[in-house]
DNA sequence: ATATCAGTACGGCACGTGCCGTGTCGAAAT
DNA sequence: ATTTCGACACGGCACGTGCCGTACTGATAT
């Protein structure tokens, strides 16, 4: 713990300035490779054994990395994890709008869950879910730097449903957000029974049969 | 170390535990008795220091317990504090049923939510939420005896209102229940936003307007 | 020459497990 | 009725293990 206390703005990962942006010298492009091994050993490992078994000592001996890069990098186990995982994501998912907001929220929702729900990565996923409860870094940077930009999405389907008259116009966008994502989590982390796209479908099918755009709310 | 080591029969002194043990002769209440104090001081030292940094040392220590005594009794940290938090709550809560759906959903709910998200038992509940991502033993422990006790009460509200007429036959009430309780853990676990009753104010008045008894879903 | 790296060693902490001697109990023996 | 005994759980202690996060080394690359 305590490595590195010094804020570095929202990120977790500790990049030296001189890396920023500047990947074209020959210097940050090694740092850059010996990261991305790194994360994806933290990826290979993760999956073999899980989680909780998974510890940076394993992951510096596999990737053949010293723990002092690793630590250099990040302050934490949740940190490694979450940069990992988001590595394989970086340029986000892409929704349609083909003007049926029920089929593109579908479509949308569907994606979600299945990066989320499913091997390889949900159960790493749900781990790191799991972590950020008692370590409030790693919930904030997952919050900002995964499921806001996925509720944002949301958000900005439903607003152009709404400015095209599919929604009422007092429909409050950041709430059904919540509404629809909600069960969605609560199937995964409480009750943690399968998230499968059919019981997706029944949300979606009970909210829209009641919130269409000729109802009041 | 070597002291005494001439001469000792192999008696093997340590039989398998059985767990529940009749609670009428004298030794049973000395040990109920010792279970309780060691799972006060669980909830004591968790509120002090918090989940992450609880360890079963400091609470044998501080309860002048053994911590053979305590592994006797529970396989993990997680179950520890599980039985320690619903020891305090066995009765479990009693809901009205005062013949108005929304209002008695909300005193439950509200309850339900001032357990969950508030001093000074909240934060523990939230981190043994996360300890259940990693820990398949007490995600059941958690669902069998907290959360599937409080969804049935809540489902057993919802049957009777349907029942009388208050909604429509075909009112799927696993799936609403779902929907009420998914955008609630949704903030707790997720945004970590402050779970506030007016939030569950304007859940249940989003998703009532919507699905009264006049409406087909 | 400078900086980063892999490798190694270290102190610290909590884990989970042995074994010790003690205290309390109920049952059997005296 | 008193004593003796075995069964059992207990607090305490120490152990070996695993991982943590840090510090130092010498090699390597620019």
């Amino acid at each position: 713990m305590g490595a590195c206390q010094r804020g570095r703005e929202l990120s977790i990962r500790h990049v030296p300035y001189r890396y920023r942006d500047v990947m074209t010298d020959k210097r940050s492009q090694r740092a850059a490779d010996r990261t991305e091994a790194i994360m994806r050993t933290t990826l290979e490992l993760g999956q073999e054994i899980g989680y909780a078994k998974l510890s940076i000592e394993a992951v510096a001996a596999r990737a053949g990395a010293g723990k002092h890069t690793i630590y250099r990098r990040w302050p934490s186990k949740g940190a490694l994890l979450l940069d990992s995982l988001l590595s394989l994501n970086e340029a986000g998912l892409d929704y349609p709008d083909t003007g049926d907001i029920v089929a593109d929220l579908r479509v949308q929702i569907h994606a979600a869950v299945d990066l989320l729900a499913r091997p390889p990565f949900g159960p790493l996923f749900q781990a790191l879910i799991g972590e950020a409860q008692h370590e409030p870094q790693v919930a904030a940077a997952l919050n900002e730097r995964f499921i806001a930009p996925q509720a944002d999405k949301t958000v900005a389907r439903l607003r152009a449903a709404r400015d095209q008259g599919q929604l009422s116009p007092q429909f409050d966008l950041e709430l059904a957000m919540a509404i629809l994502s909600g069960p969605l989590y609560f199937q995964l982390l409480i009750t943690q029974e399968p998230l499968t796209h059919e019981y997706v479908d029944r949300i979606l099918d009970a909210l829209f049969t009641g919130i269409g755009p000729t109802q009041a709310y």
